[in-house]
Formats: C-alpha cells, sequence, structure tokens
RNA sequence: GUCAGGGUAGCUCAGCUGGUUAGAGCACUGGUCUCAUAAGCCGGGGGUCGGGGGUUCGAGUCCCCCCUCUGACACCA
C-alpha cells in the first residue's frame, strides 16, 4: 500500500519559526522512513495564502498581494530546501490546479445538498478569520483570540452543512481509536462534537483574495473561506478535480498538524471527506508547540528562535535529531542550549561519533583499515542478537510516531558496541596473538554503526550517508532489507577515515536569549525602531467623528473593592467609585491577570453609560479599558493619580 | 465550574491487570582501560512515589477527600 504524509500548509503571512520545522522536520523523517522501507510514499507541504489578512498584510508592506505571497512562500520553500526537505510537491494554495480542485470540491458538494446559502451575521476579526457569538467577545467588541477589535459583518454566505455529519464523526472517532493521535487529544475533539457541531460558512463577500466560486454558480461576489480552500489542498495536491493524477495516493496515512489546528483536520476535513465520497485520512498527528528555555515564543519577548539561525549555529541534521529525540509527539517541547549541547555531546559525540573513530582508530592499527565481518558470528553472538532483536523492534515506534522511543532504543546499540569493545578489548587480543578476535570485535562494531546509520537515516539523511560510506556501503531500501530485515553483515572493505563527525560542544553557539524579568520589563528601543514604519498612521479603516467617540462616556475610577467571582475563572467582580454617590459593580474579565487584592486602591478608566449587563448572574454596569496581546492584559490607567469620576477625553 | 490527563531521584521520564530491597537516561561522584571526540567501561550516592484517610496478608499501583499542574469547553461588556 502507498503512503502519503502531509504537512499542514504555512500561512504566508511571516517568517517560518521552529515550530513549522518541527513539524515539517517529522513529516520528512516519516516519509524518508517509508521511502526506505521502499514504500511507494507521496510527501506534500506548502503554503496557504488566500484570506483578508494576506491581503492586508501585503498593502501594509506596500506590495501587490500576489507579489507578497510570493515572496513569503518562497523564504518557506527555500527553507526547507536547503534543510534538504524531501518533499514530492510544494503546493500553493494559489496555483491554479489547486483553484480548479476546490472549485469541483464545491460544486460536487452543492450538487449534494451539503452546500446551502443563507446569511450570517456576527463579529468578524479580520485578523483570526473568525466570526464570533457576541457572548465570546471582549468587552463587547474584541477579539477572545487576538484582542483586537472585531466588527459587525453581515454577509450572504454559503453554507457547508457540518451538522450533518456529526454521528458519522463520532462514529468514525469510536471506530478508530488511532485516527487522532495522540489519542489523548481525540477526547477534546470528541467533546467538541458532541457539544453540536453549527453549519459552517464557507465563503466570504467581505474581500476578493481566495479561491473564486465555481462558474456553474453564477455568483462571483463570493469567494471561498479559507478553511474550506485551505484543507482541500491535500487532495487538490493529488490531482483532485483535474486529472486524479496522484489520486491513488489518497487516503493519507499521517497528516501532521499542530495542536492549535487539530480541530479543523479532526472535525471540519473529515467531514468535507464525507461529502465527496472520498476516505479519511488514517491518522491526523497533532504535535505539540516548543518553549524556549521554559518561556513561550513571542515577538515581543524577542526570543523567538528562527530555524536558520540554530541550523547555522549547531548544524540542521543536529536540530532534527534534538526535536525528534527530545520530545514525545504530541507534547510540548522546550528548547535550550544547555538541552541541545547536552545531546549533541553525550548521544552524538560520544555514544555515536566516538565509536566511529574508535573502530577506524583500531582497523588502521590492526588491519591497514581493512575490516571483514567473516569471524563476527563466531564471538559475538550475544551481541548479533540483541542487536537484530533492538532493530525489529524499531518499526512499531516510528509507525505509531514515537520518534524519541525510536532513537532511544536505536541508541542501545551504540551501548552494545561500546560495551562489546571494552569486553574483549580488542589491544588485549592483540598482544595475545589473537588477532581474528580483535579484527571480529572491530568487524561488530561496524555492522552496529552500519545498520544504525541506515535506521538513522529518515531523521538524519547527510550524515548518515557520510557514515555509510566511510563504511563502504550505500544506504536504499536493498541495502536496508539485506542489512537490516535479513540480519546480513557488511562484506570485506576498507574504512574511510573521516574527522569526527560530531565535534563536541563546549559553549553556547549562539546568543541567549534576552532574559525574562515578566516583573521588571526591560527598555524596549525595539518598539522605537518599529513605530514609524507607515506612511500615514490611519490604518483603521472605520474613521468617525469626534462626536461619536463623545458618546461614550469615559470616567476615571477608583477601585474600592474587588473580588473573585466563584465558580468562573475569568471574572473579578469591582465596586469602582466613579463620583456617583454609590460605587458602581463591574464584572471584568481579568482574573488571570490581576489579583483583587492588587487592585484596591487603585485606578482605572470607566465606560460609564454602557448598557448593563448580567454575567454569571451578576450586573455589571460598566467596563475598563484595558489591552490585551500574547503576553497578557493590561489596564488603562491614568499616569497620575485623578480624582473619581474625572471624565476621559 | 465541567470534562480529560498529570503530580515518582537535581532534570526528563518508565513503572501492564496491586506482590521480593521503586527503575532508566542525563547530571553528580569513586574506580579503571587506552582503540577513540578528556570519549568508553565498572561502581556509588540520591526518592516519606503531591497530602490525608481507607480496602488488603501486602499499594506508586484499587477506593474516598484535599492540594496542585496542564489541556479542551463554558464564562470574558
Amino acid at each position: 500500500m502507498s503512503k502519503y504524509i502531509t504537512t499542514p500548509i504555512y500561512y504566508v503571512n511571516g517568517e517560518a519559526h521552529i515550530g513549522h520545522a518541527y513539524t515539517t522536520f517529522i513529516a520528512d523523517s516519516m516519509a524518508r522512513y517509508e521511502k526506505l522501507k521502499g514504500e511507494d510514499t507521496y510527501f506534500l507541504t506548502g503554503t496557504d495564502e488566500h484570506g483578508q489578512k494576506i491581503e492586508e498584510s501585503a498593502q501594509k508592506n506596500g506590495k501587490p498581494t500576489a507579489q507578497f505571497a510570493d515572496e513569503i512562500s518562497a523564504t518557506f520553500k527555500n527553507l526547507w530546501d536547503e534543510f534538504g526537505i524531501c518533499y514530492d510537491k510544494f503546493i500553493r494554495t494559489t496555483d491554479e490546479d489547486h483553484k480548479i480542485g476546490v472549485q469541483k470540491a464545491f460544486e460536487t458538494m452543492y450538487a449534494k445538498g451539503d452546500i446551502y446559502k443563507d446569511f450570517y451575521e456576527g463579529h468578524y476579526c479580520v485578523s483570526c478569520e473568525t466570526f464570533f457569538p457576541e457572548t465570546q467577545l471582549i468587552d463587547g467588541e474584541f477579539c477572545p483570540d487576538c484582542g483586537r477589535s472585531t466588527s459587525i459583518v453581515k454577509e450572504e454566505s454559503y453554507f457547508f452543512r457540518l451538522s450533518k455529519y456529526e454521528n458519522r464523526l463520532l462514529e468514525h472517532y469510536t471506530n478508530n481509536p488511532d485516527f487522532i493521535l495522540p489519542r489523548s487529544r481525540a477526547n477534546e475533539v470528541i467533546n467538541f462534537v458532541k457539544g453540536g457541531l453549527r453549519d459552517l460558512s464557507v465563503t466570504r463577500t467581505s474581500f476578493t483574495w481566495g479561491v473564486k466560486m465555481p462558474a456553474s454558480l453564477q455568483d462571483d461576489k463570493h469567494v471561498m473561506y479559507v478553511w474550506l480552500d485551505a484543507l482541500l489542498n491535500y487532495i487538490t495536491a493529488l490531482g483532485y478535480g483535474k486529472d486524479d493524477a496522484n489520486m491513488n495516493y489518497w487516503p493519507a496515512s499521517v497528516q501532521f498538524v499542530g495542536k492549535d489546528i487539530l480541530r479543523f483536520h479532526a472535525i471540519y476535513w473529515p467531514a468535507f471527506l464525507m461529502s465527496l465520497d472520498l476516505p479519511l485520512p488514517q491518522h491526523i498527528g497533532a504535535h505539540g508547540w516548543w518553549t524556549r528555555d521554559g518561556e513561550k515564543m513571542s515577538k515581543s519577548k524577542g526570543n523567538v528562535i528562527a530555524p536558520k539561525e540554530v541550523a547555522d549555529a549547531y548544524g540542521a541534521e543536529n536540530l532534527r535529531y534534538f526535536m525528534l529525540r527530545e520530545v514525545p509527539f504530541g507534547q510540548d517541547g522546550d528548547f535550550s542550549q544547555r538541552a541541545f549541547i547536552d545531546r549533541i555531546n553525550s548521544e552524538l559525540s560520544n555514544d555515536l561519533g566516538n565509536l566511529l573513530n574508535r573502530i577506524i582508530g583500531m582497523s588502521g592499527k590492526y588491519s591497514n583499515f581493512e575490516i571483514d565481518s567473516v569471524d563476527v558470528e563466531k564471538y559475538h553472538t550475544k551481541e548479533l542478537t540483541a542487536m537484530h532483536d533492538i532493530l525489529a523492534s524499531l518499526d512499531t515506534y516510528m509507525e505509531n510516531l514515537q520518534t524519541h522511543r525510536y532513537l532511544e532504543e536505536l541508541w542501545k546499540l551504540f551501548a552494545i558496541g561500546n560495551k562489546a569493545i571494552e569486553e574483549h578489548a580488542p589491544w588485549v587480543k592483540m598482544k595475545e596473538d589473537k588477532k581474528d578476535e580483535a579484527l571480529a570485535t572491530v568487524a561488530l562494531v561496524a555492522n552496529i554503526l552500519a545498520k544504525a546509520s541506515i535506521m538513522l537515516h529518515p531523521i538524519m539523511p547527510k550524515i548518515t550517508n557520510t557514515i555509510a560510506d566511510a563504511l563502504g556501503f550505500e544506504i536504499n531500501n536493498a541495502s536496508y532489507r539485506e542489512l537490516v530485515l535479513d540480519k546480513k553483515l557488511l562484506k570485506l572493505f576498507n574504512i574511510k577515515v573521516v574527522p569526527p563527525l560530531f565535534p563536541r560542544i563546549d559553549e553556547p553557539l549562539m546568543a541567549e536569549a534576552p532574559a525574562a524579568h515578566p516583573n521588571e520589563p526591560e527598555i524596549e528601543n525595539k518598539e522605537v525602531k518599529e513605530t514609524p514604519k507607515t506612511t500615514s498612521n490611519t490604518n483603521e479603516d472605520n474613521l468617525i467623528e469626534i462626536g461619536q467617540f463623545f458618546q461614550t462616556s469615559l470616567k476615571i475610577g477608583t477601585v474600592v473593592e474587588a473580588e473573585e467571582v466563584p465558580k468562573s475563572k475569568k471574572l473579578l467582580k469591582l465596586q469602582v467609585d466613579v463620583g456617583d454617590e454609590k460605587p458602581r459593580q463591574v464584572v471584568a474579565g481579568i482574573r488571570e491577570f490581576y489579583a483583587p487584592e492588587d487592585l484596591v486602591g487603585t485606578q482605572v478608566c470607566v465606560v460609564t453609560n454602557l448598557k448593563p449587563a448580567k454575567l454569571m448572574g451578576m450586573l455589571s454596569e460598566g467596563m475598563l479599558l484595558a489591552a490585551k496581546d500574547e503576553d497578557g492584559l493590561s489596564l488603562i490607567r491614568p499616569e497620575k493619580p485623578k480624582k473619581a469620576g474625572t471624565p476621559i477625553g
């Protein structure tokens, strides 16, 4: 059976970061592994380029949208090429073939009655390209995800009958417990589906940068919503809707995604496929995120890791090894130079690299670099058996995406080699005139290195080729079958002298991340640098009259009392003096960021003429001004204390 | 708050259906060989298994309560 492996298509809204690299590394390793095993394998990656956000980013950069997308897409492709990623196709959602396929899929769903036309009204966040129900908005206006302002959009839209597939999806999850990996994530998805699925708006009229509607519908003002467009890439890449050239690879064996987009891949995507009467992928693999030195990476902290920078400092393959070895699939991982260096030194240098050097040295001295496996079975049955047992166990780990276990087990081979050298001490045997025994041990280790290199090849393709070359063979499906499956030994060869492949690293090779002191924000000269960037400061599209602004009554308030709202994670109940006789009760979603006792006595800005609302059964008669970004939320407060009730404006 | 999954050596974790002195890797440390990238090998220290109660001849492993962490969902004027 053929194999089909995909990464998500990456959104061309910014440069590739280490998370992108991680997904791509796993997928690449998996694809290489299947190819090594002789499977007919197709490996897809690419870029997601449509949507309003891209349109706007392009504008900000003063570039035509298509050109902007071209440029960012190219940075991804170039990076993967530099990293030697062995994709069979790099798809772009701006490819003509892709658009044709999406239109075809749309027509098919429409003809089936799974897509219908209706109206959508809601609060839309441009940045997240998502509608939010009013109840979810922060302060009635701001996006719960990114904190940006949303706008009310009522538009005609086509809807996909997601609700229709609720039961079939649930059935599929229960019948295929490995559909979502790791399994622990499956529960989250199942609960979400059980909560009820609403039909999905799949077109927009508010922007044009997207796949056009199929001509047959004669409804040109709509374009496809990004997720419909994006998810379908996995089949349009195979020629769906055009020539079906590679559709024999469908269904995918593994589709790798970040945990943040699991829902789209585990719910919407299968539903789309059901609607198209196509089989579902075998596995959706949701991986975790990477932190740096235990902290979330974010632009504002300045601790984002550029994959290229790490690769330049430490080597791309070392990075691949580290990332796949360090973290169990699905878990979050932490990148620190210390952990990275430890793994390079103790595993790559000491265990593997040094072992190769040991036999280069011995064979040079004892046999003029000639290595012959003739006597290995005579003196080393114990080691051979142990080695082949380990080799046979590896496949399960890889097929279950357990790369860290795979590598952990694989590394036991080097321990066997190092131990065998110690136990048999070839230098002693040489003195005792037992040259064949000494050489047998050297040959044993050569075989260990050869077989291990084959199995390590999917993770470290280049360096293992170097090792194989030194050991006089080539890594390919033939040698995999011979040396790993059939347990054959290396034929007579002359080992090549190579310099140490994994030099030990003593000092960190990159600048450390900026020290993180959340409580003492460092002076951000970056802010200064970045501020004067656009020619006009009026990026906002909906300008208002000053009179409209003064329709909101903003006042300084002093917090008199503050307490946590029981049963709520985000709410604090405050009594705020805004100059009236009685303090006003304000319920605010700031509990995660402020302790009640730290608020009492401090001042805040309050919107005082807001229609009162009920939250968790409590009346809220105002709202606090606050700003939120990926680092958290900050209240807006007067620079100097002002009398309670002072108007702002 | 609801649901799910955790809390085991300095660090990262393994411990299946309860059963001899609780394990691995890394780190630390003592010894030792010399083929080797101050690598290798042998040995060692170090854990009241989150807390409390219970079931049992016997519990890290089962039950109850509590504390705490993570994730999803709800809540976010």
